[in-house]
DNA sequence: TTGTACGCGTTATCAT
DNA sequence: ATGATAACGCGTACAA
């Protein structure tokens, strides 16, 4: 009995070593027992498990010899969770987003997901996003970073998934069917445009980007805020580039076209606002004696701006925590009417773009 | 048999509206046929095919009426590629990695494969990140974006896997038991430093950060290109930061500190570069007027950096296709030991951060 | 306390 | 040309 058993662990070395996967049956049979009993032991069954104490000390030390690694596939298979979280974002390149993927793959996996990353980055691609990410893999959840809702091929095909889905980074006043977290664009645009205006600026312009949801209730907030202090908003302050990674030159030189140019600019984004530092150096505007700059994000870089950025912070760890929370928490929330919106609170963050107009 | 067939269909429908999934015996029922036919038609079985024209045609249309979707866990669990893809990175959060990922992601998934993300932040999570990429999940390869020789738990994990291991931007003098693609940081080095010397710069500095591989072989580089031009190399004028983002106002300040200060700085990456830029400024350091500044890598910021920066960049895409051959290619290579290690060539970009010094 | 048997959805090898 | 049937590795009811 002990020869066949040592007989049994070395063919069974032999194999790992040839073609390296080690599987239940294997311990099993190098430990002498059946295969069920194995899983059980190695799954530490719940509470219906009467415990061998011997047995289970020979399967253990037998696992753990030849390297015994649980195949997650036949484990799905059986239905259980793949623990797979799918990311779908239009651009890792943007130091934003890419920071939001950075705390949100940090949370799933302390939580023991593994995340997959499904870019959507032009719109040729939302299809092949879809394929990758849901027909393909079969992920537990997945998270939407940034507003998709113009996408709406990618939108339809979400809809037909089984997996929960949330939207992060989604507008204050979004309206779609699954749960979503943002952030107050408007509290952060008024705290942003309220700091400027406290110094003394009265011509503020704004540069956005074209887009929906944060970025257009952040134009908004914009609008309403000169509006309700000005009684007019000066459409010629407003200018809007392509997206967040656009060079912001040509704005800047509109705005600076204008009859009396504005002596602030609150931009959409930090990487516009890092763009209009950029060509601000170029036309020899100097920020902030010349103009003050106020971003929107708060992104790793914009403390190292030329000059450092003030901008709206945004509560990152919070929204990441809500959206764990809406993927993994018990509120199976299966009838996605009443999808809930969680709405944070972001801060401004001031440092050196922004000071008092120069005729004070 | 018709009136059969429709039941069936309209039995299927209801359990695809309920519980989401289709399998392919569900299209089978729905076809009339058996589940096997359905696997061999659905996956345009090779050569050895007796195609049928009609049940072909049958099946086609339920599956497509049906939205049946392969389950991948039972593809992979019948031995099949994952079609996973993992990376292991020490942060995303750094631009540079962002645009690696960015690049690769894009190059992976166009071969239908999905990226699976493998954080290896700090170094208590290196066991962590195989955890979770390796053990748990179960991917045909392994890219592993930057040098982590020192991770010396990770690389023994990592020799025991059956998945391809494929190292990029690894150090061209790196000697890893398995295939790498990296830049030749000497030509790079020297081509920056070819640059500032041929602009009339003499006492140049150079900042890097505490590590293996590229920038280790950059800092050599330096010194390599000071000694042969100068006999001898200033230990004065080296200062080392903790990595890339950490912040560069102390190393300038201690670069301005000695006797004869530089008059131009070479960096061991962008955001190293970029730091700099932002710490002159605190300074009240005029660039390139005062100091001229070269970066390396050349991300998305240099050319919005403050000013434009001056540059090595690296060949991305080459590196990725290269990536993607090592990882998918024909060439098997059991044997790592004659693992390929490709060096790729970087580039100088001129941008506004270099100049003639003052003295000129 | 432990072993047997079945099924998850596929693919591949038999028969028919 | 197509239908049974056996795996793949695991979890679990059921039998012993």
């Amino acid at each position: 009995m002990a020869k066949r058993q040592a007989d049994d662990d070395e063919t069974v070395l032999a194999k790992a070593a040839k073609s390296g996967r080690i599987t239940m049956s294997d311990v099993a049979a190098a430990a002498g027992v059946a295969q069920s009993t194995v899983s059980r032991i190695l799954n530490d069954a719940a509470v219906p498990i009467p415990v061998s104490d011997e047995t289970r000390k020979r399967v253990q030390t037998a696992a753990r010899e030849l390297g015994y690694r649980p195949n997650p596939f036949a484990r799905a298979l059986r239905g259980a969770p793949s623990m797979l979280l799918g990311t779908i974002v239009r651009d890792i390149t943007d130091p934003f987003f890419a920071g939001a993927i950075d705390a949100l793959s940090l949370a799933f996996k302390a939580r023991g997901y593994s995340v997959v990353l499904g870019h959507a980055r032009s719109l040729e691609d939302e299809a092949l996003a879809l394929t990758a990410v849901l027909e393909s893999r079969q992920c537990d959840a997945i998270v939407l970073l940034g507003d998709f809702t113009a996408e709406h091929r990618l939108l339809e095909d979400l809809a037909h998934t089984n997996a929960r889905v949330v939207g992060l980074w989604y507008g204050a006043r979004t309206n779609v069917p699954f749960p979503t977290v943002g952030v107050d664009n408007d509290a952060g645009v008024l705290s942003a445009l309220e700091h400027l205006w406290s110094l003394g600026h009265r011509r503020i312009g704004y540069i956005g980007a074209v887009s929906h949801g944060d970025l257009q209730e952040r134009l908004d907030a914009y609008r309403n805020f000169m509006q309700a202090r000005l009684g007019t908003v000066d459409e010629g302050l407003i200018q809007l580039v392509a997206d967040s990674l656009s060079p912001a030159g040509g704005a800047l030189a509109a705005l600076r076209a204008v009859e009396t140019p504005p002596t602030a600019v609150l931009t959409a984004t930090d990487m516009i606002a890092l763009g209009v530092l950029h060509a601000a150096n170029e036309f020899d505007v100097s920020i902030p004696r010349d103009l003050s700059v106020v971003g929107f994000d708060d992104i790793l870089m914009a403390k190292i701006g030329v000059p450092a950025l003030t901008t709206v912070r945004m509560p990152i760890s919070e929204i990441v925590a809500a959206g764990v929370d809406m993927c993994l928490g018990p509120n199976a929330s299966a009838n996605q009417t009443d999808a809930p919106h969680i709405v944070l609170e972001p801060s401004l963050v001031v440092r050196k773009s922004s000071a008092p107009p120069a005729s004070h």
